[in-house]
DNA sequence: GTCTATAACCGGATAGAC
DNA sequence: GTCTATCCGGTTATAGAC
């Protein structure tokens, strides 16, 4: 999944530098317009050796995409280790999202565009994103669990996949927002954040359980059928 | 948007040797696979010829969408003449849609690829896409307006546009599908209608009503700011 | 074995003659 | 409208250097 380490300091040197030159020219002209030639140049090595570390110009971004992750991860900890209150651990979670990812807009739809393949291991679904995947819904599971709100117990079980795939719809319209400081997502999530936290709470209405039964059995069947795509021979 | 079209009857010819040309490479062999030159070849002309027709690669795929939508618009015109009850409708509508591009779901990774990048004219949400998007929109207020459902008048404003987003998310669960018959995108189809449904009718429940008017709200809004993002000078 | 460089290849796209 | 020749940039083959 990531490039095989460097074995040697210099190696790694070498990479760093490659990294380096790659992120200063993509954010200065942008992905496309950044040829590998220009970046090999940049880092003074010869083309030859930037592929050497790098088996292509996109692994060279989900560098970046990776580092973001991790800085995301830390940003969030904070509201996490503070808010109670589901709304709050919500709406908190994905406004430091949109703080860290912000500067790197640009990039993102380029990011995007490849993730959007479902062909590349790069989109969310991919059995190589499993990972990364499984790391954004535990983090929802946490959302949930340090509140204190009540989810039905059925649905309990399928809300932090539920919250992620929410969480990809908000990344989608913030990469698709072109307003000043991103301000329409800024919206969307300010209001949502209430509106998800009512409908949970409206999930746990006696009345409506019949509904919210059905909805969580389709999910259920979604999800089972995922599995077993992803594993042909369940009984192996 | 589109290519400008020949001129003379010749012109007509070898344009649609070209298409005819690349849609048989692409379906046998796929998109990337396929080279401009071996689609000129088979074409019986030179490959700078080819791009006198199609400035791109891309575009000569667009065709195949273009060609696509409007065998979709025919296909579904029979459910929205005979069914009657917004659940058939809806569920009709999208199930005869997959019919139809079913035996392309090979070249709509590739349509889709493009289509996720922001920058791309083919984005359902771009300007260039407004015709098309905004025809997405009409069927689905077809939907409503031939079926005796009632929707509050608040939300029957917005709620084609959130059909709309919805058959796009069911498009992008049936890419990203791989089992066999597409049986995920089925179920998910089959039973999701009536959640629609349900949904829509608990929408006009008159205990809901806040609930209702906070969602439109924040549906207005995000739809007015679009509006000013598009258009960056209101008052002129 | 780890790393680096040079010289290609390949395919999308374009220039410009006819 | 059509062609040939060429560009350009991602990628690879491969020969060596440390």
């Amino acid at each position: 999944m990531t490039e095989p380490a460097p074995k040697t300091r210099k190696g790694a040197e070498t990479r760093d530098r490659i990294v380096q030159a790659a992120l200063e020219l993509f954010e200065s002209r942008g992905y496309d317009e950044t040829t590998m030639r220009d970046v090999a140049d940049r880092a003074g090595v010869a083309v030859g050796n930037a592929y050497y570390y790098f088996r292509s110009k996109e692994l060279l971004l989900q560098a970046y995409y990776r580092e973001l992750n991790a800085r995301v991860a830390a940003a969030v900890a904070d509201v996490l280790a503070t808010e109670r209150g589901f709304e709050a651990r919500l709406r908190g979670v994905l406004l430091r999202k949109l703080d860290v990812i912000e500067p790197y807009h640009r990039f993102s739809a380029v990011l995007f565009r490849t993730a959007a393949d479902p062909a590349s291991p790069q989109n969310p679904f991919s059995d190589e994103s499993r990972a990364m995947r499984e790391d954004g819904i535990a983090l929802y599971r946490d959302v949930l669990a340090g509140s204190r709100t009540k989810v039905p117990g059925d649905l309990a079980a399928r809300l932090p996949e539920l919250l992620w795939t929410f969480d990809l719809g908000v990344v989608l319209f913030w990469i698709h927002d072109r307003t000043p400081g991103r301000r329409r997502t800024r919206a969307l999530i300010e209001h949502s954040a209430g509106l998800v936290a009512r409908l949970v709470r409206l999930a746990a209405n006696p009345l409506l359980a019949p509904l919210r039964r059905r909805a969580v059995r389709l999910l259920e069947e979604l999800a089972a059928d995922g599995a077993a795509a992803a594993d042909p021979s369940p009984g192996a």
